[in-house]
DNA sequence: AAATAATATTGCAATATTACGATATAAAAA
DNA sequence: TTTTTATATCGTAATATTGCAATATTATTT
């Protein structure tokens, strides 16, 4: 007891909980407005804006990529990181669902 | 070394992160989801849609609350919960932003 | 007042996450 | 070829999360 007992869920219910998980971290948060804000893919620059060793956030970009929020295309020597639309979609789309006023309480 | 370092990061994406994580687990999602497909708010049914006991689902309730994605109002001796819209939308705003296409990648 | 019902809290074990130093890898530059 | 640059992986310590049995709490019912 401990870990999560993801097979007593629907398909579903993990992978949004999966995606919701990997921004549960405001440095994972931090990498993805950074990418959203950027007009192109980034090389290199994303260990220098957060406050975190280069293990650690390898270690973040890593789970974001696990969870399909980010993308890296190998560049030379470099790692060209950018948001994966289709998945914030799926986000998207399930909030907005979710975020509907009812009239009750 | 363990704890995530929030005092280093903006109130913003600790706010985000912190309303992200609580949606990062399949149980919570269970909940946010029925809740979001009943018609009023519910007291009592909570416990029988998971497949956990009555203390872990509690426990997952009062994260829920505690990241203030849903309500709870004393109703007797039963407690009614119901989703908390402002909140929502505050991550659906969110989401939104990040989920626009580029011409990238 | 005693029993019941709904929920919360405590205590604890199992596991996961976060962070980083040290080190590895792989491509580019010197 | 050696050095530098960018990133990943390993190992490990500190902390957090998940889950539940046992118990407490609080209001309702009998």
């Amino acid at each position: 007891m401990g870990a999560s007992k993801t097979d007593h869920f629907s398909d579903n219910h993990n992978q949004m909980a999966s995606i919701a998980k990997a921004l549960g971290h405001p440095a994972r948060i931090a990498i993805v407005e950074f990418l959203a804000k950027s007009e192109a893919c980034i090389c290199t620059d994303i260990v220098d804006i957060l406050p975190l060793s280069q293990p650690t956030v390898s270690q973040h970009l890593r789970e974001l990529k696990s969870a399909g929020i980010i993308k890296g295309t190998v560049e030379g020597n470099a790692i060209c990181y950018c948001l994966n639309q289709e998945v914030l979609s799926i986000l998207k789309e399930y909030i907005g669902k979710l975020a509907i006023i009812k009239t009750c309480c």
